[in-house]
DNA sequence: CGTGTTTAAGTTGTGCGCAATTTAATTGCA
DNA sequence: TGCAATTAAATTGCGCACAACTTAAACACG
C-alpha cells in the first residue's frame, strides 16, 4: 500500500515519484492531525464525564481558571473560536452553574464571564485530568512539550497564511505559498 | 508524575512548580492539537471550495481515489469515523454525483462505494491541493513527514489506551495510565 | 430447520464549528 | 450634535462527530 513505485524511502516516501501519490491519505499531515485530534477528544471524554464537561467546555474552564472576568471575544481569541460557537456553549456552562454571563456596565456590548463558586471548586476535580491524559499518550514531558511546540508553530503559520495582513508582516509573505505552481 | 525536579525554562516551564499550572492552557498538548486541527481545516476550506467539498468529504475522496468499491465500515476504519458520521456524508457525495452507494449482492448488509466518472475526474482538480497546503505550513517535506509520523504514533497510542484489548497487547498495559494517582 | 447472536448500516438526538446575518451599543468624524 | 462606520454578541442554518438505538441481513449451533 505504501511503497508502489516509491521514489526514495520505501516505507514512507516523502516525495512520491507519481504526482498522484501526493493524494495518498498516509502522506497527508492534515489527516494525521485530524485523526490525532479526534483520538485526543475521545481520550478526554471518559475523564471529563465525572465533571459533566465536554472537551470544548473544559477548554473554556481552563481559560477561566487562569483568570475570569474576560469577555466573550477575549475567550474566542484565546481558543480561536467565534461567538457562534461560544455563545451557546457558555450558556450551557451558565446553566450548569459554573459561570455567570454579565453585561459590562461600561460597555453594554460586552458580556463578561465570571466563575461561580461551583466553577472555581470544579478546578480541584480537574487537577487529575492532565496527568491522566499524559499517561495515555505514553510520552514523557519533554516529548509532550516538544510536540505541543511544533503544533503551536504550525497553527500560527497556518493562521498567518490565511490572513497575512493580521500577523507577523516581518516574515516572508505567505500569500504566494497558497497558490501552487 | 513525570520527573518533577527538572523544570528549567521560565518562558515555557515543562514542569510547573505549582500543581495548578498543569491546568494552564498553553501547557496542554491537547489544546495545541485542537487549535492546529481547526487551523488546518480553515486552511483547506478555500482550497476545497472550488471542488465543492468539505474537508471530511475530501478525506473520503482521498480514500476512494486510492481504491474504490470498499464498504462503509472499511471507510470508517480508514478514517476512524462511524456510520453515524459517514452515512449522511456519503449520501451528500452521492447526491453531488461523485460516487454511488450500492448494496453488496453477496452480503446485503454491506454498502459498497463506487466512484462515478465525475468522482474520478475530480481527482485532477485535487492534485494541486496538497502542495498548496504544504506551502501554507511553511515546512519542508522532511519536517511535514516527521510531524505526521509523530501524530500518527500519538493517535495509535491514544487509541490503544482507550481499548487496550483491541490492539497491541504485547506492549505495557495502559489501563493503569488512565487512572491518575 | 429454527432461534439466538453477531454484524452492517441507518436513524435520532446533542454539541460543536463556522459562515452569514442581525441587533444593539460604541466610536469616528464632519 | 448628528449620523455613518465599527464593534460585540447573538441568531440562523449547515455539516460534521458521536452515543444510543433500530433495522435487517448473515451467522452459529443445537
Amino acid at each position: 500500500m505504501f511503497d508502489h513505485t516509491a521514489s526514495a524511502d520505501p516505507a514512507h516516501p516523502a516525495h512520491p515519484a507519481d504526482a498522484g501519490d501526493w493524494l495518498a491519505l498516509d502522506h497527508q499531515l492534515c489527516f494525521a492531525l485530524y485523526a490525532a485530534s479526534l483520538a485526543m477528544t475521545k481520550t478526554y471524554k471518559p475523564l471529563l464525564a465525572p465533571l459533566h464537561l465536554t472537551y470544548p467546555q473544559y477548554l473554556v474552564m481552563l481559560v477561566l481558571w487562569q483568570g475570569d472576568g474576560i469577555s466573550v471575544s477575549q475567550m474566542g481569541a484565546r481558543l480561536t473560536l467565534d461567538s457562534g460557537t461560544l455563545t451557546p456553549l457558555l450558556k450551557r456552562l451558565a446553566s450548569l452553574g459554573l459561570l455567570q454571563r454579565l453585561r459590562d456596565s461600561a460597555d453594554e456590548r460586552r458580556v463578561r464571564l465570571h466563575l461561580t463558586g461551583a466553577g472555581r471548586a470544579l478546578r480541584e476535580q480537574a487537577l487529575a485530568v492532565p496527568q491522566a491524559v499524559a499517561g495515555a499518550t505514553a510520552l514523557d514531558h519533554p516529548q509532550i512539550a516538544d510536540l505541543a511546540r511544533q503544533l503551536t508553530l504550525l497553527r500560527q503559520q497556518l493562521a498567518s497564511a490565511l490572513s497575512p495582513a493580521l500577523s507577523s508582516p516581518p516574515t516572508a509573505p505567505p500569500t504566494t505559498a497558497l497558490s501552487p505552481g
